[in-house]
RNA sequence: GGUCCCAUCGUCUAGUGGUUAGGACGCUGGCCUCUCACGCCGGAAACCGGGGUUCAAGUCCCCGUGGGACUACCA
């Protein structure tokens, strides 16, 4: 028989005869880290798959690297899967709880011939790929143990012995078919020397043993994909299908890292991002639906399809982040960001009074990008005392005026209606009545309220404020204009 | 080096052989206006190159070019 033709393997896809297959997709992060944007937006592909299909969508964590892997950081992943409302229908599931699967399933493979022992030292191998690279050759393990028939021993690995002809058909839902020759491919470790299964190995166990239908993850896998097939294979388990979803690149289209600004899901939580924004704007990068925008989840539940996934790898874009979370801000429930907010308010605010926040928060809700610039705009609502900017109060708070600010501070308590409409009313005979326009008091009026020349409406200010306080900013204004004048 | 993937405005993308190549972010002109935002109206801005196939190519094929991934006893 001849090696070209693809080998044909069985899939895990819905057949004909078998309907009540439930869709399985995973998430499978190793616990070595913060979760990035990367694994963010697999976590919601394959979160947003599943639910689209009434399916379910299991949580795993890969933590077979003894070396690197944390308590720390699988707390910091499920941290951000929940604050990105990413819940799992199972697990997490810790992988390396299952060696003794994996190593079972290893023996199984050795006894079948399937995998064999190798003794050749991690020096070995690097100095042969070191003089296979150096002459311009492939840098493959060259079979040296391959036919010993080696019994374990301390520090030995076990390897697939993979097959040296033939083609492997990648059959991927995002980038088509793709096929590999097998002679590209290694034999590689499926045991290492402390008796751990390596990643390769152990993602096939558990998925087939999870019965994982889809497996959506990261471009970077596709090379490894053909190796697990054939191992799919020589376990005797059905192949799921893959879906492999392009890279998120940064600003000068490398992979995105650290380096190209926050890369931490959660960095954009403490820098006053709202989940709904980063969701919507991740699922963007790679996937659409026609020319919308903005997204519910609902809608993205009942929208999402692989068929929308692109083939390009995507720029991370901060900016449309930005105007994503600013949107998100402005629809927001008051309510709802006042509890958001908490964690965020600068030192000394005292956000206690919650209807008086929720109008500060209702006055700022239009006008900031992000939750940390809101409290930052918020200050002067809180402060007892403004502190002028120095050139707002040299060119507003000035002699002119001060009569005017008097008139107002006298004339405000008699405001019965002390409403944006009633204000409106207020300030429009107030300038009659002084036959000025309203740009004369405005600013001197803004820098007496705020202590800055740039503010939410003077109308809304106010309002949020109430009267007592406004009186006593106009006075404090008054004074400022005294002293500096005497 | 080898293998594999990718290629529409600066960026995210729509487009599935016939479109004035659409939308969004950003940029920008104007309107609104008590400042700043918001909002509204307008503008500049793209099919990587070369060959085919076809009456017709951003769309299909090939070759370049450019980017990316993998090439670990990491995942």
């Amino acid at each position: 028989m001849t090696n070209d033709q693809p080998q044909p393997y069985n899939s895990a896809k819905i057949k004909g005869n078998n309907m009540t297959t439930k869709i399985r997709t995973r998430f499978a992060p190793s616990p070595t880290g913060y979760l990035h944007i990367g694994g963010a937006r697999t976590a919601l592909f394959n979160w947003l798959f599943s639910r689209h299909n009434g399916g379910e969508f299991v949580l795993r964590i890969e933590d077979t690297d003894q070396q690197r892997s944390t308590d720390e950081s699988t707390k910091a992943i499920l941290d951000a899967m929940a604050w990105m409302g990413l819940n799992w229908d199972e697990g997490p599931h810790f992988q390396a709880q299952r060696v003794d699967l994996h190593r079972d399933m290893v023996q199984k493979l050795i006894n079948e011939g399937k995998a064999y022992v190798c003794t050749c030292t991690p020096e070995e191998l690097e100095n042969k790929r070191k003089e296979a690279l150096a002459t311009g050759k492939k840098p493959k393990y060259d079979g040296t143990c391959r036919e010993k028939n080696l019994k374990k021993s301390p520090g030995s690995v076990v390897r697939f012995r993979g097959a040296q002809t033939g083609i492997t058909l990648v059959k991927d839902l995002i980038k088509g078919n793709i096929s590999f020759n097998n002679d590209e491919l290694d034999d590689l470790i499926i045991e290492r020397g402390d008796g751990y299964p390596t990643y390769n190995f152990a993602v096939v166990v558990d998925d087939a043993m999870m019965n994982i239908t889809h497996v959506i993850r990261g471009d970077d896998h596709v090379n490894n994909t053909p190796r697990q097939i054939l191992m799919y294979q020589a376990l005797g388990f059905d192949v799921p299908e893959f879906a492999h979803v392009p890279m998120i690149l940064g600003s000068d289209k490398a992979r995105l890292s650290k380096r190209h600004g926050a890369t931490s899901v959660m960095a954009y939580k403490e820098m006053g991002y709202l989940p709904e924004a980063l969701v919507n704007y991740l699922v963007r990068l790679g996937w659409s639906h026609g020319d919308q925008e903005i997204f519910s989840q609902k809608e993205l539940i009942d929208y999402f399809t692989l068929d929308n996934v692109g083939k390009s790898p995507a720029v991370f874009n901060p900016e449309k982040l930005l105007w994503l979370n600013a949107h998100y801000i402005k629809e927001a429930n008051p309510a709802r960001l006042m509890e958001e907010m908490k964690p965020l308010w600068s030192a000394g605010t005292d956000a206690t009074d919650a209807v008086f926040t929720k109008k500060v928060i209702a006055d700022l809700q239009p006008r900031v990008k992000t939750l940390l610039e809101m409290a930052d705009m918020a200050n002067f609502y809180f402060t007892d005392s403004i502190q002028y900017e120095e050139q707002a109060a040299q060119k507003f708070l000035v002699p002119e005026v001060a009569a005017h600010l008097k008139a107002m501070a006298s004339a405000i308590p008699t405001v019965r209606n002390f409403s944006k409409e009633g204000l409106e009313e207020f300030l429009k005979t107030f300038i009659e009545e002084r036959g000025i326009k309203f740009k004369i008091i405005a600013q001197p009026l803004r820098v007496a309220l705020t202590g800055k020349t740039v503010s939410p409406g003077i109308d809304e200010i106010m309002v949020t404020l109430g009267k007592d306080r406004v009186v006593q900013r106009i006075n404090a204004a008054i004074a400022a204009i005294e002293n500096r004048n005497k």
